[in-house]
DNA sequence: GATAATCCTCCAGTCACTGGAGCTTTTCGT
DNA sequence: ACGAAAAGCTCCAGTGACTGGAGGATTATC
């Protein structure tokens, strides 16, 4: 049968019973039913709405992405688009993020590369990472 | 001259005034010299060390890792080969990071290859994203 | 029917900032 | 040189996304 208490769908969904409590009181997912004695009982539907949700965390969709992934998926006849728009737009800042992080990668590689002269007076890490000038990496623009 | 008011440290940087307030609070940065009138005044070692702070930040480094390496950079007789050390676990971090994201990157882009169907009742996004045997995705790595 | 496990609510803490209130200092235009 | 405006100061409270504990009620199991 699909009747969850609060933990069976902690442990099928794998977040933790605060987390889902958490959720339910900033409405990310509903208010579910109760026993006569006030314990939370689920269904299957919410244990899919919450895998949904801890894929797309996981996955480092911001809550905003998937409070409006959700409402979408809610309403069967929304336009896949929509949706497509927002993975879309998550898989760009996906690419941005590897892109400086392979650069990074080619500075630290380069500083070890650079042999060991005795004190960190000659090494360069900091300095590159301080150089604005030296990563072309643009600052502002979050990630 | 290299005499920065907070508020030119924080145009120079990118760092915001109440984070840099907050950056020194915590000890990230020293407690620079005050004017007469109490008000902080930074030199350019200061910059270097905040937009070093800032680019890391931005690369997604953890607070930890950062004050390590700027722990080293102060110390001028630290001995190369730890920072080496350090810049080697750094460099396999980045390598980690940079395995989650292109691994992510390929979920992503798998989410959109089915093309863009018309409603949500369709979209494979959602099924993806509700259903986790869907995507092989391995769960707990944060992104 | 006892006892252990789980659940409940409420509240406080975490981390890395961010912003406001109320006041002082500095800078700038005239 | 002076007065307004801009920027600075401290302190404190709030944010987001949880996480965990206290103290007590409910379920499940033997």
């Amino acid at each position: 049968m699909s009747s969850y208490s609060i933990g069976d769908l902690s442990a099928q969904s794998g977040v933790k019973v605060p987390t889902i409590r958490y959720y339910e009181q900033i409405g990310l997912i509903a208010a579910p039913a109760r026993t006569e004695g006030n314990q939370r009982r689920y269904g299957s539907a919410e244990l899919n709405r919450l895998r949904f949700i801890a894929h797309a965390r996981d996955m480092g969709f911001a809550m905003d992405s998937l409070k409006s992934m959700l409402s979408l998926s809610t309403r069967k006849d929304a336009p896949c688009a929509k949706v497509d728009a927002i993975v879309e737009q998550h898989l760009a800042e996906v690419d941005q993020r590897i892109k400086q992080l392979t650069r990074l990668r080619g500075e630290l590689a380069g500083m070890l590369s650079g042999g060991h002269h005795g004190t960190v007076g000659e090494c360069r890490v900091v300095e590159v990472l301080s150089d604005h000038d030296h990563c072309g990496y643009e600052h502002g623009a979050a990630a």
